[in-house]
DNA sequence: GCCC
DNA sequence: CAGTACG
DNA sequence: GGGCCGCTACTG
């Protein structure tokens, strides 16, 4: 694991304080458990690959002291970087600048100082409170506080060049303007209220420790997103929040509980029966997917890796099938595949795979054959020539499962075949592009470049009207390693009397100006409403010295009104699955949910479902929260809304 | 494909 | 309108 | 046997 994935890990884990394991007399380190709250470190180990012991222990020690852990280096959210390559004495700034995707020293920002690990244990209580240097008040883990002192950043600076960075060499007075945003302890408590019954009840020796808030504080750091972030695992607390005794909806009703029996699962002592019967509960509570928030799978090994494998291959084969009939069976498959890949045993008879929800009677009798033969002959019997040559169209962009197969019907077989027009077949002006920029359309790129690109384009947007609300969507708020594609959502509030109209013109000229933007897939239309609209193209990274930054990037900029912002934020985050998920759950409680918002007595056609006869109103879309409230929908944060 |  | 793409 | 997201958005 690298030491990125490991801090990614970190975010998803229960702050526990490390005075916990210690007996309850030992005052004289209690006091620390709260030492690094309000900061926020990016960890520079200089391990290319897996992070070492000694990394992992120092991210777990700022971790368990209330201190964050950023996975990826970000300017706007670091408070410190922690220099500790391979000579602790002699830090590496080349490493250091690698790990931050820097060219100089000087790109990091002087309010963000780079110490040494030794600065983080300079911490000393003082006894009598005063406060001279640079001192700090904690909580004391009694419910009281105490002041700490540390040693200024500049005493461990790692580098020379940077020691004027961070409080104490000179008076910059630059970090105290995050003072103020990372205290949100009134809600803290208030979100307690709601959800502790389903959260830790143990722990009485960490009474103002909210896991839920740290983690929440991480990974809105994480993913960047500061519009709304009021956290709160269960249900949240926008607005007037209704007391938990309304929760009149049974399915909400039914997910907190399954919430708690899915925490007590390492605990008992029949795990695998446990699980059988919390899945057969599930699926008589009428549970949406949408309903219980992603309990992680990326860290645990698959124990049905084998059955996966051959599952996938064989939906795959069906992607590449052009009837309604295959679309289904790949939508099928793609949710069960992923409820077996979560399974947390193997799978080792008919029943028992039939026992998990959205694995039926065929599935069951595949996952059975492979279980006895190793092998599943419908891969074989499936396989068609055909379908290698369907399959390699389809990642042209633009190109779907009838225009590959029409093509395929027309003789093509290769690429080249389609660049050379063979036997007149007509190509798109977007399928030319994404026939010029196969590979790059269809490699995924590292997080940190989609940031990198993020940034420089927020930076040309507020450049243009500093009111705007820019952020970064899809899997990068997901908190994915890669990311297929940049997702980037516009908005601007409008108390002002002004709004982004016209904004998205201006900045797509802006972009391809700067050399960012290379080409347009699709152009906005603003028939239906001047702040709507969405733009699709390939891009690159703002370029720097020395290297080269060919790869073109997919990039979709989606403005919405600043009403809509709260279900554009939920279209826009996803994932597919989630989306169809909720929108489905919406749409059986009588709602309808959009990309612009939740609305209510929608009446529908009869016969024709996509005809709405009766518009209904609108009950929500200001805030994710409040739609997900609506829906007796558990709150969820980005990464936990993955489904696919 | 699965589920009602 | 059908086809494709978006989360 | 019928639904499986969206009166989604954009292209041609």
């Amino acid at each position: 694991m690298t030491a990125a994935e490991y801090a990614q890990t970190l975010q998803l884990k229960p702050v526990v304080p490390a005075t916990a394991t210690v007996s309850g007399g030992d005052s004289q380190r209690k006091w620390r458990h709260l030492l690094l709250k309000d900061f926020t470190f990016f960890y520079v180990s200089g391990e290319l690959t897996y992070a070492s012991q000694s990394t992992k222990k120092r991210m777990d020690y700022i971790h368990c002291r209330g201190g964050i852990v950023l996975p990826a280096y970000d300017p706007e959210l670091v408070t410190h970087i922690i220099v500790d390559t391979a000579n602790p004495d002699k830090p590496d700034a080349g490493v250091t600048l690698r790990t931050l995707g820097l060219k100089k020293l000087s790109d990091i920002p002087d309010h963000v100082p780079t110490v040494k690990w030794k600065w983080v244990n300079s911490a000393k209580l003082v006894p009598n409170g005063d406060r001279a240097g640079n001192f700090r008040i904690v909580e004391d883990g009694n419910g009281g506080h105490v002041t700490v002192r540390m040693d200024w950043e500049f005493m461990h600076s790692a580098f020379v060049a940077r020691v004027h960075a961070g409080k104490g060499f000179k008076n910059t007075g630059g970090n105290e303007k995050d003072k103020g945003k990372g205290k949100p302890k009134a809600k803290t408590t208030a979100q307690r209220k709601e959800g502790e019954n389903s959260e830790e009840e143990d722990n009485d020796s960490a009474e103002d420790i909210s896991d839920i808030s740290c983690a929440c504080r991480l990974i809105g750091s994480v993913v960047g997103v500061r519009l709304i972030f009021v956290c709160s695992r269960n249900f949240t607390q926008d607005a007037p929040s209704p007391p938990p005794s309304a929760k009149e909806t049974t399915p909400a009703v039914n997910q907190t509980k399954s919430v708690q029996s899915e925490r007590e699962i390492p605990f008992i002592s029949d795990p695998l029966g446990e699980f059988e019967a919390l899945a057969k509960e599930e699926k008589k509570a009428e549970g949406f997917l949408c309903d219980a928030p992603n309990s992680n799978s990326l860290t645990s090994e698959c124990p049905n890796q084998d059955i996966v494998d051959k599952l996938e291959e064989l939906m795959e084969l069906h992607r590449a099938k052009p009837t309604e009939e295959d679309k289904w069976r790949v939508y099928s498959y793609s949710k069960s595949i992923r409820k077996i890949r979560t399974y947390p045993h193997r799978i080792t008879s008919y029943e028992e795979a039939r026992n998990i929800p959205g694995v039926g009677d065929k599935t069951a009798l595949k996952i059975k054959e492979i279980l006895e033969t190793g092998e599943l002959r419908r891969i074989d019997i499936e396989y068609t020539e055909d379908l290698d040559v369907v399959h390699l169209f389809q990642g042209i962009y633009g190109v779907g499962q009838h225009i590959a197969y029409m093509w395929y019907s027309a003789g093509c077989r290769t690429l080249d075949d389609i660049r050379e027009r063979k036997n007149g077949i007509k190509v798109s002006d977007v399928q030319e592009i994404g026939l010029k920029y196969y590979d790059d359309i269809n490699t995924r790129m590292p997080r940190a470049e989609a940031g990198e690109i993020f940034t420089a384009i927020k930076r040309t947007a507020v450049s243009i009207d500093p009111h705007l609300y820019v952020e970064i969507m899809g899997s990068y708020r997901r908190g994915k390693a890669t990311c297929g594609d940049i997702d980037i959502l516009i908005t601007r509030p409008t108390d002002d009397g002004n709004s982004h109209e016209g904004v998205l013109a201006s900045l797509l000229s802006a972009l391809q100006r700067e050399g960012i933007i290379r080409e347009n897939l699709s152009m906005p239309d603003f028939k239906d409403d001047p702040l709507e609209a969405v733009y699709r193209g390939l891009c690159v990274r703002p370029l720097r010295e020395g290297e080269g930054h060919d790869t073109k990037r997919l990039v979709h900029i989606l403005t919405v009104p600043y009403k809509s912002r709260g279900a554009a934020l939920i279209y826009y985050t996803g994932d597919d699955i989630f989306n169809r998920s909720l929108r489905l759950k919406a749409n059986k409680m009588g709602y309808s949910l959009n990309q612009r918002g939740l609305f209510a007595g929608v009446v529908r056609s009869t016969e024709n479902k996509m005809i709405k006869t009766c518009d209904g109103h609108i009950i929500a879309s200001e805030t994710e929260q409040e739609i997900f409230r609506i829906l007796g929908v558990p709150w969820q944060e980005p990464w936990e809304r993955v489904r696919s």
